[in-house]
DNA sequence: AGCACGCCGACT
DNA sequence: GTCGGCGTGCTC
């Protein structure tokens, strides 16, 4: 095994397959299939992954792989795997493949630097001159500052400098340096006593180790003494002490006491649920389960219980859990349950603490992961069961490049580990019911709250009403009527509303003309506090005009209402009112959202006001009330799930009322009350709206019944937009057989982002088995627009936005 | 991605 | 006649 074969990282499709180079003899016993290498890659040195190992090649003339990144392979033989079947039903590079499944830690940095060549002794100018002399080498950046880059280009011409680059490795691991003796205590002494001359910070420091003879950190050292890196050098010079280092992990919870959890006695529902799950585990079979359970019916200690079961036997979990409510309230039943034994990954950690929570998955640490969307790739190598809570969040589906699907890849590693994959949710998708139905999946049901609670009463306030009688604030009068009575009992509310921001559009009342981003079409959000209007697509910001700049009217007026007006509403109708809002522009701060939930757990405030991500895993025994302010909202977006999605999201909303002694109350404002997905979220029937959506869905032929897959085409230039549009439709319409329907080419509903048009056509589909390799093709046959004239073509199976 | 090579128009 | 723009092809 001379020759390993390398996935590189130049992320293009001229470059996504194998290259083939010589392991030096040094290497030889080192390299191994699926760790990170530098090799030679043109003129320069890249990173790439070891994919094969293997003793002749075609190529004649092979590079050598100058060195190894790794000492234990970062992808096993099943993420190797998993990344090719990714990047194929992604139609996404390997290379991007294989780094989306490894923390970003792992992904490489270069650098190019520049050194003087002898000829340009004396030919450049004194700043560029100066950095040689006192550095030796300048990055290009650094070099660019200085002289420009024009003048750089040049001076490589002329043999005056030399490029080259440098993969860069970054010191991911965090190291704690400790200083011991090098001797026991009395041939310490010895020395000590021996050595003739002794430095004042010197003679300290050895009295230190006299006082207490024991490895001390530098850190310990220089808090006693100030800095003392250089005393310790000459001491270890001197062969008195010797330094070491020891890895510490950044551990992101280890200010915080997790209380031991003992498993709960299980309700008789609980126990039917469980046993079908714990008995796969047994056998080591594997099945897809859902385990559909109203909110507050005890689905997590189902999960914990299932894992439980796996650690007992030597395997290993992963559960899935939405990014945004991987709260601490979340993370701690897992912690109090399984101790040290549990990994957390989710996007609010740092590069390096993501890298050591992984790295205890690699080292077999940890027997646990709790974390979002990309924790399905942890590289444990035993699973005993996969967990996906609230199996219908859309955040599963990546929505970037590759657009993979959690649960897909979970099903992929279920069949391989034999294990069991559970999907839990009070309000399943559409497709898992559909499946659960036709016994692809096998059902679970918890009917019942754990604590015998009815669900909280709901009641549903037609606004258009309020509006007839007077009332044209956001809140209707049973609403606000309601929230006083909390707020004069000191309970505590919450108030949803799906927009931020102060008001949705900005419209003149002369001339019709609303307020548009220049780079997107979409229309303006007014922010009142930085009286700017801002476009939440590409970020456009500027002041708000105080004429139309169209028609030079003043009667510019602001429409609709964000969480911003909302706040700024209830302090005028309740003027002693205390409120956290909570939405993408108070959360954006790492930590934040953190902060305003425990804020509100404190009873620092009595109403949470906030958009849709307040709507999950929030569990507070104060919640008396909880409010929606348009229900609508979500309703009247061009989206087949638009009904889907509002219902999941009353329901889910409506279940954070009530979940504890006192009983809980829901008022959902909106200005359809007759529309079925509000009618039947107030009765928080799921079977029902599952058999009126699967009618729609039939009837529009949508999924569950056709699958669906969208291709977009965009770029600057509209008509080239549509030409290759239009040319990947005639080609799809060739290859594809006569039961496909083909929707398109049109306009995407939002025609144009960042200055660049966007075109699309839909694939509708039962059954096509050569679709992944014909929609491949059209990746191939476009590489070249793709490449020369940027444009951009995104495939993407199973779509959860079709904007 | 980065780089070389080749072709073309524009300018010293 | 040379400089520099871009389209194309190649990197084991």
């Amino acid at each position: 095994m001379k020759i390993a074969s390398v996935i590189v990282d130049v992320p293009t499709f001229q470059t996504n397959k194998p290259f083939d180079y010589l392991i030096p003899e040094k290497f030889e016993e080192v390299i191994q299939k699926g760790m990170r290498v530098i090799v030679p890659f043109g003129s320069r040195k890249v990173q790439g992954f070891v994919v094969e190992l293997k003793d002749v090649s075609a190529i004649e003339e092979l590079k050598e792989i100058v060195e190894p990144l790794d000492a234990i392979p970062v992808l096993n033989d099943e993420l190797l795997y998993l990344g090719n079947q990714l990047a194929r039903q992604a139609f996404c590079l390997k290379l991007t493949a294989y780094q989306v499944m490894l923390p970003p830690a792992l992904k490489a940095k270069y650098e190019k630097y520049i050194t003087l060549k002898k000829d340009g002794l004396g030919k450049l100018p004194h700043s560029l001159e100066q950095f040689f002399q006192e550095k030796g080498r300048v990055s290009w950046t650094e070099g660019e500052k200085k002289v420009g880059s024009s003048f750089l280009y040049r001076a490589v011409k002329k043999g005056w400098i030399d490029v080259y680059y440098e993969v860069k490795d970054k010191g991911n691991k965090k190291l704690i340096e400790y200083f011991r003796p090098v001797d026991d205590l009395s041939t310490f002494k010895q020395k000590v006593f021996a050595t003739s001359r002794l430095g004042k910070v010197q003679k300290k420091i050895i009295d230190y180790y006299l006082s207490d003879f024991r490895p001390h950190s530098t850190t310990e050292l220089s808090k006693q003494f100030g800095n003392v890196r250089g005393s310790l050098q000459s001491l270890e010079r001197m062969e008195l002490l010797k330094s070491e280092s020891f890895e510490q992990y950044r551990d992101p919870y280890k200010n915080r006491t997790f209380t031991k959890t003992k498993p709960l006695l299980l309700t008789e529902d609980q126990k039917r649920a469980i046993g079908p799950i714990v008995q796969t585990i047994e056998k080591e079979l594997h099945q897809v389960f859902l385990l559909y359970g109203i909110t507050g019916s005890g689905k997590t200690e189902i999960y914990l219980q299932s894992i439980q079961e796996v650690i007992r036997r030597g395997k290993e979990a992963i559960v899935l859990v939405p990014e945004i409510s991987l709260t601490p309230q979340m993370v701690e039943r897992f912690k109090g349950r399984f101790g040290d034994k549990v990994a957390v990954l989710h996007s609010g950690l740092s590069v390096g603490e993501k890298y050591d929570e992984w790295r205890k998955v690699q080292r077999k640490e940890v027997q646990v992961v709790v974390g979002a969307r990309s924790a399905i790739f942890a590289p444990f190598e035993n699973l005993g069961v996969i967990i996906i809570d609230e199996e219908h969040e859309t955040s599963y589906k990546q929505e970037e490049v590759p657009r993979y699907h959690a649960r897909d890849i979970a099903i992929l590693r279920g069949k391989m580990h034999r294990c069991p994959v559970v999907l839990g949710s009070a309000t399943p998708s559409l497709e898992s019911f559909a499946r659960a139905q036709k016994g692809v999946y096998r059902l679970l049901t918890l009917e019942k709250r754990m604590n015998e609670k009815g669900l909280p009463d709901v009641q549903i306030v037609d606004m258009r009403e309020e509006l007839r009688t007077g009332n044209r604030s956001m809140f209707s009068r049973l609403l606000l009527e309601k929230i006083k009575e909390r707020l004069s009992r000191k309970e505590q509310i919450v108030l949803l509303l799906n927009r931020r921001g102060y008001s949705s559009f900005v419209m003149c009342r002369d001339c019709g003309n609303v307020l548009q981003c220049p780079n997107c079409e979409i229309s303006l959000t007014y922010h009142k506090v930085t009286n700017e209007v801002k476009c939440h697509y590409c970020g456009y910001e500027a002041r708000t005009p105080n004429v139309c700049p169209d028609c030079g009217s003043e009667h510019i007026r602001f429409f609709g209402s964000g969480t911003q007006k909302v706040e700024e509403e209830l302090g005028k109708l309740l003027p002693n009112v205390r409120t956290i809002r909570m939405d993408v522009d108070t959360t954006r701060k790492k930590g934040a959202h953190e902060k305003l939930l425990k804020a509100f757990e404190e009873k620092k405030a009595d109403i949470l006001l906030g958009t849709q991500m307040i709507a999950k895993g929030l569990d507070f025994p104060n919640i008396t009330l909880v409010g929606v302010l348009t229900a609508d909202t979500m309703l009247h977006i061009s989206d087949f799930r638009a009904s889907e999605k509002t219902f999941q999201l009353l329901t889910q909303v409506s279940g954070r009322a009530g979940r504890h002694e006192l009983p809980g109350e829901v008022v959902i404002q909106t200005y359809t009350p007759e529309h079925y997905s509000i009618q039947l979220a107030q009765k928080q029937d799921f079977r029902q709206f599952y058999q009126r959506e699967m009618i729609m869905r039939k009837n529009g032929q949508y999924p569950p019944f056709y699958y669906l897959v969208q291709i977009q085409v965009s770029h600057e230039n509209l008509q080239l937009v549509v030409s290759i549009m239009e040319k990947i439709v005639l080609f799809l319409r060739s290859k594809l057989s006569k039961e496909v329907l083909i929707l398109g080419p049109s306009a995407s509903p939002i025609g144009k982002i960042k200055n660049k048009y966007r075109y699309q056509c839909l694939i509708k589909y039962k059954k096509e088995p050569d679709l992944i390799d014909i929609l491949q093709k059209v990746q191939e046959m476009f590489q070249q627009d793709q490449r020369s004239k940027n444009v951009s073509i995104s495939i993407d199976l199973n779509p959860y936005t079709l904007m």
